[in-house]
DNA sequence: CTCGGTAAAATGTTCGGACATTTCCCCCAG
DNA sequence: CTGGGGGAAATGTCCGAACATTTTACCGAG
């Protein structure tokens, strides 16, 4: 527990719309706003903190991306709920990111193979690189009890030496994977990153503990979008978002079978 | 083919930030501006429109939540895709409009059951509904190709001379409705509409063409939001969003199995 | 050649003001 | 009681300006 626990963890220096849309926010879960009621005018929200109509506007702004409240004009700012929806769709800089999920989050095994065996993925896999990979595994992935997006995971043991590289380096393993997978396709990316797997994860992948791998997570979000840019270079510009074609029965039933 | 072709549906007046997002838009997908580039700066681009700074971030603003581009402070705004991310998230004001999907959109019939055997519909459902279901039938909807929802469709045949009365007036349907379902869930939403099934809709669901019927659309997105919020009402304030409960193992593969 | 600092460039944040458009509600005429 | 008009209220659009923060690139000292 931290010394003086009324701060939060990152207090710093919020820009004003943020406070403010942390404290709408804070009102609304408290009741003083409840859902179906609309929140103070924008002039309203002016005299409270002492704040210029743009800031205010952009905090409503934050709470509407947030799915808190919608907009309409000449009515008001309708609050339509207290949960914000999940925002998946974040940049990650630091490998470990990948394995941070919202709170709530739970994964389960779908089903498990080895690459070639599976009609989702078509010859444009180099048969080279077939031969090192060892498991594939589906994850769905459940946030606060909702399913959200898949998750495939490739662990490539063989590539253990590689894979020690790519944590202090990146960008020549990027480079010579990338030169594989040279098709891009939207809304699936190809995401990499070295380390080794513990817990559950390890677990459900049958690997050992802090095994150094090449884990290679191809997501997909129902949202369309990229889930992860992946920078794990200090050039952000050099993410890669090499991809896979996309087989559009990968997801059919025969595929998928709770493990339970 | 209309006479004037070249004149889009609905030019009207677009506010400017619009019209610059769109002019934007079209050289980055005329290759002015290809993908992996730079846009130019904001100064650039307010010289270049003649216009203020804030009405140009506004633009940059809508590209970057479409997905195509992506601003990094003290860089610049990176062109990350010439496709816009699908936005399902919308609202109606008109029933029909539930039936408009985005181009390219297909459908598959995974399953089809009857409410009650499944143990995806706890006792929740009033019994007295329970017989008047007749027809259940979860829908994949792909989206360029890309799965992206989920939706169950329930049609009730008894319910027509409800649906022709909801196709004119709406509200008290809907509230005798309402009443039946008046617990509320995040992220799921019951949307109800009276029509007649057409075309490949109707093929799927075995439901004999234009015969006059309440549909009850269940959507479930990915991204936890609704994906529709209903307004067939005059009044938008009264769109009604009353929901099932979300049974969290509603999708597990003993229920979905392709029809092929 | 490497390390460090510094300046330039780019986006982020904030303020102030003005007008446009939509919605809602009251009131009055019929 | 019904319909329409008009005003008030609320959000949307747009302009101008200033400073903050981050990133990159350059350049000089060692």
């Amino acid at each position: 527990m931290p010394p003086n626990a009324s701060t939060p963890k990152t207090l710093k220096d919020l820009p004003l719309y943020r406070q403010i849309s942390d404290s709408l926010l804070g009102g609304i879960r408290e009741g003083l706003f409840p859902v179906g009621t609309f929140l103070p005018g924008e002039l309203d929200l002016i005299e409270r903190y002492s704040s210029s109509r743009h800031t205010v506007r952009e905090a409503l702004r934050v709470l509407e991306d947030m799915g808190i409240v919608k907009r309409q004009r000449g009515r008001g700012t309708l609050v339509t709920s207290t949960e914000a929806r999940p925002a998946f769709v974040q940049s990650v800089r630091d490998p470990k990111e990948l394995f941070s999920y919202p709170e709530n989050s739970t994964f389960r095994v779908l089903s498990e193979g080895k690459i070639g065996d599976d009609d989702r993925w078509p010859a444009r896999i180099g048969h080279d690189v077939d031969r090192d990979w060892a498991r594939i595994s589906g994850l769905r992935t459940l946030a606060n009890g909702s399913p959200f997006c898949w998750t495939d995971i490739f662990v490539l043991p063989a590539y253990a030496p590689i894979a020690q590289q790519l944590g202090r380096a990146g960008v020549p393993v990027y480079e010579q994977i990338a030169a594989t997978y040279d098709e891009t396709v939207a809304s699936i990316s190809l995401e990499i990153c070295a380390g080794s797997l513990t817990g559950a994860r390890a677990l459900a992948l049958k690997v050992d503990e802090d095994t150094p791998s090449l884990v290679l997570y191809r997501r997909y979000c129902g949202n369309g979008g990229r889930l992860f840019e992946v920078s794990v270079t200090e050039h952000p510009a050099e993410s890669f978002s090499f991809a896979l074609e996309f087989n559009r029965g990968w997801q059919s039933a025969e595929h998928w079978s709770w493990s339970k």
